[in-house]
DNA sequence: ACGGATACGAAG
DNA sequence: TTCGTATCCGTT
């Protein structure tokens, strides 16, 4: 009896596709095969296995099994789950899990070696080269550098046959954890939720805990402890930690490395192609038993995941939001379910949702109050902006500046926190009153005083900034509105000629290792002023640093978002953190025009239960996440007005029952991006109300019918919540 | 009438 | 995704 194989293709097709399995080929589930498609042979993975032949129709053939790692039961699942999850085909989840499958291999070096052939004529640079080969086999730069010589010089040595090259293939081997190191010495209560973790990471079966502890608690020794517990119940136990960004993966990295004496495999879209092929293959092989990554590491083809960590749990980072959409954190959950592994998720500020689902009890919550050894929290101020405002032209009050003088006279570190990267938000023109935007795009251009252009932050549209006013001509005539990190170090720098100052934002740092050479010589003391976007908020202990002066406290309160609440307790939490770490008292002056909204008043109090209760009752009134779902669904196109038909059929497409409302369409929050007009809804429904809706085959987006006159308009769902 | 650009549907 | 085909458009 022959057989017929379901073959998931890594691209965006509705559904797997049927091939016949050539006699004698013995397929297996997960197998990676390679099967004609139209003209040409592609991968994919064998799904499903099933006797029978095409019948009426006949089926091609299975062209051949590729000899590489066979997909885990668990990866091929979840792939799929994701799909329907997503509302994607399951191509699209295909593809992200066989990233690392299809990078190429890392390739053998060239190495050069001394022979023990003497040269016909010995020099000293001969000489200090034959030495530094003496080491063992380098590179011909590494040796010229080594021996303080030019090239030249190798390459004479390597002609007269006394330097030999060899091909060295790079170990790909990861080095195995040692079990047998002791943590970091714990606290009572980091002790106490290190056991219990430790006991559900070791335990085998899924379960959700969330780890909810203040900034400087110590989290990351605490799970640690419980990976620890994991890799130690089953000698092929793997763990996967998860970060929002790539710069916070480095410390995390550091920190496994110490704890288990082991690299961990990295995963995230900087990483290499062969060292991403080397961390895919030993994590299929069980041979990587530990990955710290971004959220991506998710689709990894772990053999048996026993725990995942997603840290920092609350950090919007985890939301994908082009290509294939996802909440890294909600499908970490899933993944946990599917694989029976533990799942914890960290922050000293969690998501509303997670912490909804400790209360209720679907998840185990632990909280760490105290902060570790002799640390205690900021003291954190208001300054009202309407009773102390800065003179016109400058973005510092006069009690932050005070603040900043004694840090400074003490010798201590200042970190100014604003989340505008750039110089100026906005430039317009004092003579015609014209606003500087990029063309066909409804945003302001960010003027960048370093590279001397003004820039689109959302298309990357860029221009020298022009002398005379594009409208209507008047020279010297514009002016830079509003306040960016770049102008803030200007002042910084005005007002302490003496100190030093830097600069911390996506524009200034390109690399994680220019990253991290900021964040050393802060940590080493050698910065007393930091002006910092985002970027700079998150993680990192600055032992020296004793003030946090918030910028623009209210920023992220502005534009009705659902979480812009939420988003600013998180984020000003997270940055008023940042000071007094150690057993220096710290402060966090916060600058606002609203120092009685209630964010403000948590924060100053802080009484982050306050904030969630009164942010929780809120939200359950209006039947808002996590109590209810809220989806946007954002179309774009060319035409306006076919754009609007086209989104009010959609938009009066929603269920018709009590329990669902539609709101909208109207104009989306960007309405013209790239010359295309942008158009949103909103829908919103009760837990249960609806089904989660499945991608059909012959549907685009969300349900546009392929062909039936139809504008051509791009469909997707931007942003879902529970 | 022709070639190039572009849009669209099929692929098992 | 990639390919082949139909169609549109401006030029010859």
């Amino acid at each position: 009896m022959s057989r017929i194989a379901s073959v998931l293709i890594p691209m965006p097709l509705p559904e797997a596709f049927d091939y016949e399995e050539p006699e004698g080929m013995a397929l297996g589930l997960g197998d990676q095969v390679a099967v004609p498609l139209g003209p040409r042979l592609i991968r994919g993975v064998v799904t499903a296995l099933r006797d029978g032949t095409g019948g009426n129709r006949p089926l091609k053939a299975v062209a051949e099994r590729l000899d590489e790692p066979v997909l885990p039961p668990g990866t091929v699942e979840f792939v799929q789950w994701a799909a329907r999850y997503a509302v994607d085909v399951p191509g699209a989840p295909l593809a992200i899990a066989l990233r690392g499958a299809r990078a190429p291999r890392p390739k053998p070096t060239r190495v050069l070696a001394a022979t023990g052939r003497a040269p016909a004529r010995a020099t000293p640079a001969r000489a200090k080269v034959l030495e530094a080969a003496a080491a063992g086999p380098r590179s011909g730069a590494d040796l010229a550098r080594a021996a303080g010589v030019s090239p030249g010089v190798v390459k004479g040595l390597v002609d007269e046959g006394c330097l030999a090259e060899q091909l060295v293939t790079p170990d790909i081997r990861f080095e195995v954890p040692d079990l047998g190191r002791r943590g970091a010495t714990l606290s009572a209560s980091q002790a106490a939720a290190a056991t219990a973790l430790s006991e559900m990471a070791a335990g085998g079966r899924f379960e959700v805990a969330l780890l909810d502890g203040v900034t400087g608690s110590g989290k990351t020794e605490v799970y640690l402890e419980a990976a620890a517990a994991a890799l130690a119940s089953d000698p092929q136990a793997q763990v996967l930690i998860l970060l929002p960004e790539i710069a916070l993966t480095q410390a995390v990295i550091a920190r496994v490395t110490q704890r288990f004496g082991a690299r961990p495999g990295e995963w995230h879209s900087d990483v290499t192609p062969p060292a991403r092929r080397r961390v895919w293959e030993a994590v299929a092989s069980g041979d990587c038993r530990i990955v710290v990554g971004a959220r991506s590491a998710l689709f990894l083809p772990f053999r048996k995941l026993s725990l995942i960590v997603v840290d920092e749990e609350h950090d919007g980072s985890f939301k994908q939001e082009d290509g294939f959409i996802y909440q890294g954190r909600d499908l970490a959950v899933a993944r946990g379910k599917i694989e029976g592994a533990a799942v914890i998720l960290a922050s000293a500020t969690p998501s509303l949702e997670s912490l909804r689902n400790a209360e209720v009890g679907r998840y185990r919550w632990l909280r760490l109050s105290a902060r570790h050894g002799a640390a205690r929290l900021p003291d954190i101020e208001l300054i009202d902006l309407r009773e102390t405002p800065p003179e016109t032209g400058r973005w510092l009050s006069p009690p932050l500046v005070a603040a900043m003088r004694e840090t400074f006279a003490r010798g201590e570190q200042t970190l100014l926190f604003l989340n505008r990267r750039g110089y100026a938000p906005l430039v317009l023109c004092k003579a015609c009153g014209e606003r500087m935007t990029a063309p066909d795009t409804d945003s302001w251009l960010v003027e960048h005083r370093y590279s001397g252009r003004l820039v689109c932050h959302l298309t990357g549209f860029s221009m020298p900034k022009p002398a005379a006013c594009p409208h209507c001509g008047a020279k010297d005539s514009l002016v830079s509105i509003g306040p960016g990190v770049e102008r803030v170090e200007e002042e910084a720098r005005h007002l302490f000629p003496e100190a030093r100052v830097a600069v911390f934002s996506s524009d200034t740092i390109f690399d994680a290792r220019e990253a991290r050479r900021l964040v050393e010589s802060m940590a080493e003391g050698e910065i007393d002023i930091l002006v910092a976007t985002q970027a700079a908020a998150k993680g990192h202990n600055f032992p020296k640093l004793t003030l946090v002066g918030v910028v623009d406290a209210d920023l992220g309160l502005r534009g009705g978002d659902l979480r812009a609440a939420e988003r600013t307790y998180q984020l000003l939490a997270q940055a008023t953190g940042r000071a007094g770490r150690k057993d220096r008292p710290g402060r966090a002056l916060l600058q606002t025009y609203a120092p009685e909204h209630a964010v403000m008043q948590a924060l100053k109090a802080q009484d982050r239960d306050a904030f969630v209760e009164a942010e929780m009752a809120e939200r359950e009134l209006a039947g808002l996440p996590p109590f209810g779902r809220l989806a946007a669904v954002i179309a774009s196109g060319p035409d306006a007005g076919q754009l609007e038909a086209f989104m009010q059929t959609m938009a009066q497409a929603a269920p018709n029952t009590p329990g669902v409302e539609v709101y909208g369409p109207a104009d989306a929050p960007l309405g013209l991006v790239r010359g295309r007009r942008r158009k949103r809804f909103l829908v919103r429904a009760d837990r249960g109300s609806i089904s989660q809706p499945t991608w059909r085959p012959g549907a685009r987006g969300c349900g546009h019918p392929g062909r039936s006159g139809w504008p051509s308009t791009s469909t997707r769902t931007a942003s879902c919540s529970a």
